[in-house]
DNA sequence: CGCTTTTCCTCGCCATCCGAGCATAATGAG
DNA sequence: CTCATTATGCTCGGATGGCGAGGAAAAGCG
């Protein structure tokens, strides 16, 4: 061990990351708003005009961004506008739901095409990985040999990847994580697919980047929906229970375990009530399908999810019972969110999944009078999501993107 | 407006703050461990022996720094500890209380050292202009002249500042905070205070850095108490009701306007009970001492504070009533505390203020029956704060620093 | 066709961070 | 005491990023 040689240190992780440090805040301020020209991207970012310049090319160069003439306002030299690359690096995000998947690949313009799709079966983990490996061809190129095989329960679209391998995997579940593992591992077997994601025969080696659907969810009004441009937002969605995450700067919180945002287990509710979770009262039980079952008289739904549409089309359509079944989750909900909305002080509420069919007077009246007086002036705004049921999807997309388009990212990918 | 002038770029920020960078690293990382050697820097910040010797030479040259040989262990040329220089730059932090209000003074180390106090009178602003311009003369060095101006409630420790005028102002508040407002402006007219610390006639203009309170005590643990190196930590201090804070990397989560926190406000109660903040159902009014006077029956004290600490005292000595109210505030406190460990999954939380004298076997039973299931098998430990009521001055120090410490900070100051 | 306006590009400068080699200061074996 | 060993600090040249200044380019306007 002479003295050149470095003891511990692995990389000159300083020098190479901070080469990439300037190119990840452009791409990042190109992906928030497509289409932005040159001079403005410069004053945003407080970049010099030569700066610009270097960094620009050498990402057009990279084949991660493009550029094309603006239209011409008045005098001066035309500038130009910056965009994703069309053709681009690619990442995978799959959806995986209660029923069943979907996998999508999407370039940096963060719009997802999905590849293929299936119910879910016994044999899921090796549905996902057939389904990847079609995706993520071992070598560039080869996937023209994709054979339509479909299975039992599942369709492909071919060639969505456009040639080129991906380079991260984003990977929705619908189940709270704990350091990786989802923790209703009884009900949803699911723990071993992120680690056996990884790599396959079939496919090399990329990053797999689990969250939380309703995490993701957030993560997506976040960076093209609702929440844009919001340094503190809450985003909440009802399923079954209710789920969510506090953005910061557009970065969810996740907590020591990646389990934060589990606001449906906050004792909101009834003391007296158990919940599924195995605490009591928790505010989850008050908001979703089986609330309005219990608020109706009748028993717990096996599917609280079609459940709940079901009372809230009757509701709708004017019945009496199911509209004051609705209006006291609804009154719940707004409740909840006036308390969080005290102790976070977002600059927005998001509200996904079944949320937005539940607001009305009963939801603004709980909303208002649960807020601290000095905020009715000027209430937060609770605005409905604008993804719908593809939030979780999109914000899978946007967390392989983040992945992918950081500095340590570009490290990797082009350094 | 010739083609070289930038048009709206003010400064070339990009590569003034650059530069200090590393050094703002350099420096974080030895506030946070003082005494570590130079090579345990450089593994832990991944920089080279070269970069190790420039950047810790400039802040020694600076003042920032200073070094002093490591104690020797085994062959080798002996290597040096790092310290923040103790007669380097200083902050201020003024501590107000509902009562009285406190100025210290501290170096790099952020160990306050109390220069002067006094009780809130009518002419407060003009106390604390008189107090601050004592300890931030406008030239260096002409503090000698200063005179124990004692007036009818003030004391001061003259020449706490060492010559260096100070180079920001922390300054807790015992009050939510909204863009930097008091809100509770009727009952403690400090609105204009702020604004008007910033400058006065008798020192120069310094940065002014308001925190609530609670805010500010978290901060204190996260850099200096219980919650050292948590990536996600959740304070709490009962006072007259309660606050808090979640601490992402030791940074406190400010929200939209900066009153994030007002944990007290959301609804863990009895929806029917009013707050005196305007919601119902909130936690705040079953923590405090009226928490504990509605138990025992007895009328609303005027001061919570001092009435809870005589009835915890009574329980303290085994007074069965008192045991039993303390039990039932104990118990609320546990409940919501397991709550927010369910929605945030924070890797430690901290109590402070009163809090710590009502844990106990209510307050365990709560907790634990509180926790969604799986957090069982490993409960979220809940430490009590090591700052005790010094934790709003301390916060209000490390608020100063991390201005002063940060690269734009360092930019201003140095380069 | 030239002038104005706005933007882009090239060049030299200075900064950081790095690797390599050398210098330095301790231990410990003989 | 001397010298090999070991761990660390320092110096130097190189690579690279960001900047300012000046000039070039591309449009409109008269």
């Amino acid at each position: 061990m002479g003295s050149g040689e470095s003891s511990e240190r692995c990389e000159p992780y300083r020098a190479r990351v901070d080469r990439w440090r300037t190119s990840a805040s452009v791409l990042d301020e190109v992906r928030r708003s497509p289409g932005l020209t040159r001079v403005e991207l410069a004053t945003r970012l407080n970049l010099s005009s030569a700066t610009t310049t270097e960094t620009v090319a050498r990402l057009r160069e990279s084949g991660w961004l493009c550029e094309d003439r603006a239209p011409i306002s008045g005098r001066g030299r035309p500038t130009t506008c910056l965009r994703p690359a069309p053709d681009g690096p690619r990442v995978l995000a799959l959806d995986l739901r209660h029923e069943d998947w979907r996998l999508a690949v999407a370039g940096l313009d963060g719009v997802p095409t999905v590849l293929c799709s299936g119910r879910r079966g016994d044999d899921l983990t090796e549905q996902l990985r057939r389904a990847i490996g079609a995706a993520a061809p071992a070598a560039p190129g080869t996937n023209d040999s994709f054979v339509a095989s479909t299975g039992t329960n599942e369709s492909f679209v071919p060639n969505g990847s456009g040639g080129r391998p991906p380079l991260a995997l984003g990977l929705a579940v619908p189940a709270p994580l704990s350091d990786d593992v989802f923790v209703r591992a009884t009900e949803l077997d699911w723990a071993p697919i992120a680690a056996d994601l990884v790599a396959g025969p079939d496919h090399p080696e990329i990053p797999v980047l689990p969250g939380n659907d309703a995490t993701l969810a957030g993560l997506a009004e976040a960076r093209t929906g609702a929440a844009v441009g919001a340094g503190t937002a809450l985003s909440l969605t009802v399923e079954v229970g209710i789920g969510g995450t506090l953005l910061l700067d557009g970065r969810p919180q996740l907590g020591a375990h990646g389990a934060a945002g589990e606001f449906g287990h906050l004792p909101f509710g009834d003391p007296a009530i158990p919940c599924a979770c195995g605490a009591w009262g928790c505010w989850a039980p008050e908001l979703d399908g089986r609330a309005l079952a219990r608020h109706l008289g009748v028993d717990p739904p096996a599917d609280p999810r079609t459940f709940a549409t079901e009372i809230l089309d009757r509701a709708d359509a004017g019945d009496e019972a199911a509209l004051a079944a609705v209006a006291r989750v609804a009154a719940a909900l707004g409740r909840g969110v006036a308390g969080l909305v005290n102790a976070h002080d977002p600059e927005v509420v998001v509200l996904g999944g079944l949320a937005p069919r539940l607001r009305g007077p009963a939801f603004d009246e709980a909303y208002e009078r649960g807020l601290m007086a000095f905020r009715r002036a000027d209430p937060t705004p609770v605005l409905d999501g604008v993804h719908g049921d593809d939030a979780p999807l999109d914000g899978a997309v946007a967390l392989a993107l983040d992945d992918v388009t950081s500095a340590e990212g570009l490290a990797r990918a082009i350094g």
